[in-house]
DNA sequence: CTTCATGCAAATAGTTTGCATTCTT
DNA sequence: AAGAATGCAAACTATTTGCATGAAG
């Protein structure tokens, strides 16, 4: 199966079903999404975006990117507030996140722990919940080593 | 007591432990974010500054919550993407929130188990632990009651 | 009298929008 | 042919900064 064969089915079908169009730099932005790591910034995104396709402009890669968080291809986040970052959005993915406020770096985790607070609080306060968003900050395993073996600081 | 003495003396001693200057203005945005509501946007602030002092800039009330945030008197939020709001910071409150996406009024909880996710989760994934941010969205109950009884949307 | 803060305007950052042109269907 | 998407520039929102003037230590 080639790569990719089956976002880019997800992204035709949710085109086909909205009525709206099938176009080249829609892929593009798709490919160079799915190819990067799991997260990307904007700037990173229009950077690989723009290897592939120097014409292709930021807003295309902006209204494209809404496009794949409505059809569940990607998942927007603010960690660090004022830069959005993108998600590779899976089924199954966990919703919970530790980032590293020294590297940057996200890891995902779930706990059946988190199911239950959000239970007993929307029982509790009668609070009907829609989503939720639990991101621990912190320093992540490999910052916390001896100084030579950190990644870079920025 | 005077209204906000406590306050005004954690602001003055931060003021004074960092060698800047007590100014008539710091201590007007202080009065006018402690006497409004616990959670407020920048333009209700600056609404509210303005009826105490119509000269007082804007940069000045953006310093001086950024200097509230430094001693504790404030905290940052960012519920709603692009909409940075600050609570009134006390020393036992709860730390995690239900946002209502209806009428946008926050309540606060805090759960036991929550602080059993975060060690949990630290410890298997040897993470060092700084802060957290649990925020549950949903409608609230006084949002859920029939149409008549909501508060306005927007 | 030195250092810091204020107030204003201009700068910046991130994102969105308007519109003429071009591509899909 | 009709409707939608692109690419560009301009608009916008929220926030930060530079700098001359004024106030606090």
């Amino acid at each position: 199966m080639a790569p990719f064969e089956r976002e880019l089915s997800a992204l035709r079908a949710h085109l086909k079903r909205s009525r709206l169009k099938q176009t080249a730099q829609r892929e593009t932005v798709l490919k160079a999404f799915l190819e990067g790591p799991r997260y990307a910034t904007m700037d990173e995104l229009v950077a690989s975006v723009q290897k592939r396709d120097r014409k292709l402009g930021f807003s295309t890669i902006y209204r494209s990117l809404k496009l794949f968080v409505e059809c569940g291809l990607a998942k927007e986040h603010h960690f660090l507030y004022g830069k959005t970052c993108f998600e590779h959005s899976g089924q199954g993915r966990p919703h919970d996140y530790l980032v590293c406020k020294n590297c940057g770096k996200v890891e995902e985790f779930s706990s059946p722990l988190v199911q239950a607070v959000q239970e007993k609080v929307s029982r509790e306060m009668d609070f009907k919940l829609q989503e939720h968003r639990l991101e621990l900050y912190g320093i992540c395993s490999s910052c916390q080593g001896p100084k030579e073996t950190r990644p870079e600081e920025d």
